[in-house]
DNA sequence: TATGAATGAGTCTTCATTCAT
DNA sequence: GATGAATGAAGACTCATTCAT
């Protein structure tokens, strides 16, 4: 429909989604907004439908550009520590980098704050629904691999439990203002891995 | 800031409060719009921003309008049923509702879904920080009677795990499109106390 | 919903349907948007969602304002030329002026061409449904009374035989361009009552 | 203007035409777009403004095509029919599906207002008139024939009278919500036929 | 000859907030 | 103490048309 498929054309468009993707990571979904994508972008207002039928199309491809980003750094990362045998405490770390983003590390509560908002936001966008669903799978998979080569035996469902369990433990630490979810999560990993 | 101490001004306050509350709990925080909340409430438009000194001063009436509400609920409940010995199941129900809202039982993934919207959504508006604290201390309080109650032994420490494993449970249940989070949080909840 | 009782308001809010209707005799449906009218009338663009909850709203007022003003003074013309004996070709002119519009005598087709527009327009906006029953009724009202009071003896179904008679007329008129509908659905007329 | 002589080209033009036609029919002026007509005509969206100057030049294109189209179906179905002695209400008929379209039939008064909107809108386009004109004379050659093959003597004017009798007729039914416009005129020619 | 790319102008509507009364 | 009136700013989206290639 508005196909962009001249290399300049195909420019724009990626400006545009990164354009969403950034301001989607700063300010959640409401950031996200035909003016401010365009503004960002150093484009024109009209270019942001020209290039993607709706605001939900937009959203749609800087949510999928985001995650897969992120996604395709995790497996470099893990690629590139492969051989190196490694301590609980470095699993947890990199379990952490992969279900809080790097960012937790240093950017205290905010990143991980809006990384839950836009997780928790994202049902209400029916149209997101099967990219969540991939993505979803596709970190289960990377998260199986970091414990598969890590030694750690860890089946299906345990995993799941370990998911929920950092999730859960973000979720509450930051509906009390707790400063630091990150060592939440920490904590309570140890304590079922360790 | 705007106080309005007549007795007529409390009740007006009250009703405009009532109104955020409901609309709060059917559609989250974008639902609470001035218009909206007026209208409902049946008084003049501009009475939302005479009793409030703003939006958010009526949200954050709003929020706690309902938690407390609930948390009333909760506790009404638990003496009501009080003396009567309980299955674990019947324990992991209470739990539930506690923690998904008794909505949760009839209302599929709607509910669920708003009520974890509004708890992520929470950190994002500071001025509900303290209320946010001190709402979830209360609730622990409450979930901590139920298994005392119950004569399950729960620490602590385990307690905060079962809330983040329901809490984890659901919002990836939200996240991946399961149409029922409550069963899902049902399930964890019967491998950890079973 | 969207009140305005003052004086003031109501000035405002007058101001705003005389220049929608201005903008309809001159225009169409077409020509009455929202900054249009605003323009016109001197008034800022939100004032008109404002005074009126939606631009059908606004129309709405705007052709009841013209059609109520328009039939108020073909009644007003009947009142006063009320005892005077009439010959047909006044009685046929005072049918046509009130069928066509009083500018239809010197506006050329242009006058009559916007007229039936706004008629023949009138069915795809169901809110004016109401209305146009309502000023159809009126209109037949005044022109029985027409024949009434210049003693030529007509039925119902004679009226709206020969209403039908002058409009197809125009209306045929207007297809092929005649530079004077008005001159046609004379004709017409006088061959019938002549 | 911008011509196209190319057997493709024609191929082409004549696509944009025919598609622009059927939004015509289905949505009335309004409806033909540049984008909806390269839609559906399955074409580039630039070739809509290649192959003809303007949207008004397109529109005169389709309303050229479909009148042409119509007419030329009447009179194919006059010969079809044209030995068969006929029956007051056969040709009353025949006469509804001329000036009221074969649709109107079955497509209740939807079909019939959008081809009166197509014939009172003509004249606001100018570019119109000549075409209007002649497709106006061919038709009431065509109404004249039918007259004459069902042995009723009708004269020229007798026939313009009948014509505006129709069309005032169904007019009016329009404005009035009247849902079956063509019983209305039906009434009306059998009341003067009959 | 064609067309992908592009955009300025405009569409209706919502809304938080201010202010005069 | 209360509120009707008011509006600037922003929201998503549409569209005819131009132009470089």
């Amino acid at each position: 429909m508005t196909a962009a498929s001249t290399p300049k054309g195909e420019r724009r468009r990626q400006a545009l989604v990164v354009a969403a993707a950034e301001l989607l990571v700063e300010g959640g979904f409401e950031a996200v907004r035909h003016r401010a994508v365009a503004e960002r972008a150093g484009l024109p207002l009209a270019s942001t439908t020209y290039y993607f039928s709706s605001l939900d199309d937009l959203i749609g491809a800087a949510v999928e550009h985001e995650s897969r980003q992120e996604l395709a750094a995790g497996r470099a990362r893990l690629e590139e520590l492969a051989d190196q045998p490694r301590s609980t405490d470095a699993v947890i770390e990199l379990l952490l980098d992969m279900l809080l983003g790097r960012d937790s590390r240093d950017g205290g509560a905010e990143a991980v704050l809006l990384r839950y908002e836009r997780l928790v936001g994202s049902p209400r966008r029916p149209y997101l629904a099967p990219l969540m669903r991939e993505l979803g799978a596709e970190l289960h998979e990377l998260l199986a691999e970091i414990f598969a080569r890590s030694g750690v035996e860890v089946g299906r469902e345990r995993l799941l439990e370990l998911i929920a369990l950092v999730d859960g433990t973000v979720v509450n630490a930051l509906i009390e203002s707790n400063p630091d979810p990150r060592g939440a999560a920490r904590r309570m990993l140890r304590s079922q891995l360790g």
